[in-house]
Order: C-alpha cells, then structure tokens, then sequence
DNA sequence: CTCGTCTGATTACACATGTAATCGAACGGG
DNA sequence: CCCGTTCGATTACATGTGTAATCAGACGAG
C-alpha cells in the first residue's frame, strides 16, 4: 500500500469520518489548524487519487471524494512499520516503552488487561 | 526535537549499537541491504550532525560520532507521534489494533500481563 | 448569448530525503 | 619531497511533500 504524508492523512481522516465529500466540504471539514487554502486540499486529493487511496465518481462537474482503503488497514500497517522499526517487529517493547514513559494511566491497565483477557477466550 | 528520516534512523541504530564510531566503521556496520555506499553514509552523517542528534569529536584527521540523544527518548516520541495521530493519543486502541491483526501471539499476551500486574504493584 | 464563478488539472516553488560524485586538504609510504 | 589515499565538506540531482496560484472548461444568472 502506499505511504501517506502526514498533512495527506489529515484528508483522509477526513473522509473517513465522512463521505462522499466534494473537495469544498473536505476543506471546510480539515482541522482549522492547517490553515489550508481549498487549493492545498484539491492538491491533497489529487495526490490522494494518484496513489489508489482515494476513489471518486462524478457528480455533475464535481467528484465525490471517498476512501478506497480502509482506515484501520492503513493504521495497522502503519503501526506495523513502527513496531518493526523501533521494536524489532515486537510489541511487547512498545508497552514497556510506554508504560516506563507513564504513558499508561490505571485505567488504560486495566482495560488493556480485559482486552487481553477477552482474547484468550 | 528533530525528526530522524527513515535512512537516517538507520544510521542512527548503528551508533546506538556502538559509539564512537568513525565514518567508515559506520559505513561498515549499515545493514547490508541497504546498499549504501560510503558517501552516502557520510551524507547521513553530516544531516544528523546538522539536526543535532549526533556529536563527533575529532580524532586526529577524522571524526568519531556518538548519538546525542538516547534511542528510548526518540523512539518515545516517535510512538506517542504516532499514537497521538493514529489513535488520538490513547493507547490502548493500538494495542486492540495489533490485537485483531493477529500480531500478538500468546507468549506476547502472557507477557505484556506481567508486565502490566509489575505496573501495578 | 455572455460573463463571472466554480471545478478539476496543471504548474510552481521551497525544503526534505535518498543516493551519490567530486573537491580540497592532510597524511603516510616511498 | 611527492603522490596516491582518505577525510570531511560541498555540490548534484531526482522524488516526495507542503503550500499554493493559475488555467481551461462548464454552468448558471442575466
């Protein structure tokens, strides 16, 4: 699967939180933030279509927008880089990581905990 | 602090792995199937030095280069980078993602358990 | 029919990155 | 003392990315 850039995967999230979109309702629904001009969103999309992660279709002289993958396969391979970059493809060092960087609250535990749980049975 | 490209973070494992190291002894120790000659390595080299996580000392007519950053502190930012845009900075979310990819094996399971009641006490 | 408007497409441009080659200085072998 | 070798420094160049402006065509208000 391709790479998204980040400031990409802004429009992405998105028109994974809706769509079909026209290019004018995505720019009006990018985090305020960016600060992006709907030209920086049409430049967004196109690059987004020319990769095969967006599709769209006709509507009138305008496209609808929508995604062409899913979010979760793209987050999951993405974690995946990570976790094989800086962990050696192995989770568990990325808990320690963040549980010795006091990245886990209690409550994050325990749900972890009955996450795990939940998996074994 | 400074983002560390793909190819520069290979370079950086290498010193983490050992340091000092001259450019050479770097060139040396970089995976093989990257297939990076010399120079390239001395430009990854010179970036890093430039972007501050790396030092060097003169030894002599050549540098020795150590990290100047620790490799838990980087790859501590890096996963709450990813985190905070993939997950909205909640963690477990991840860990259910890896979950329903099948990326945890039981030895993984049983293991990030401990490692959670260790938390705990 | 005509003209401004809206759309996607094309073009622009600076900085980052991957991947080097080259250059000038210094060292070390003869 | 000279020359090839070895360093870091400088330069090169294609591609990706952030951030747009502009252009050509279609549409809709008069």
């Amino acid at each position: 699967m391709e790479r998204i850039a980040e400031g990409e995967y802004a429009v992405m999230e998105v028109l994974w939180e809706e769509a079909p979109l026209t290019a004018a309702e995505v720019a009006d629904r990018v985090p305020e933030e960016r600060g992006w001009t709907l030209a920086t969103v049409k430049t967004m999309l196109s690059r987004l279509l020319a990769k095969g992660v967006l599709s769209h279709e006709e509507e009138g002289r305008r496209y609808l927008y929508r995604p062409a993958i899913r979010r979760e396969d793209y987050v999951a391979e993405e974690s995946g880089r990570l976790i094989d970059r800086m962990f050696g493809g192995r989770v568990t060092p990325l808990v320690a990581q963040l549980a010795a960087r006091d990245k886990l609250t209690d409550a994050d535990i325990a749900e972890i905990e009955q996450l795990l749980k939940d998996l074994k049975s």
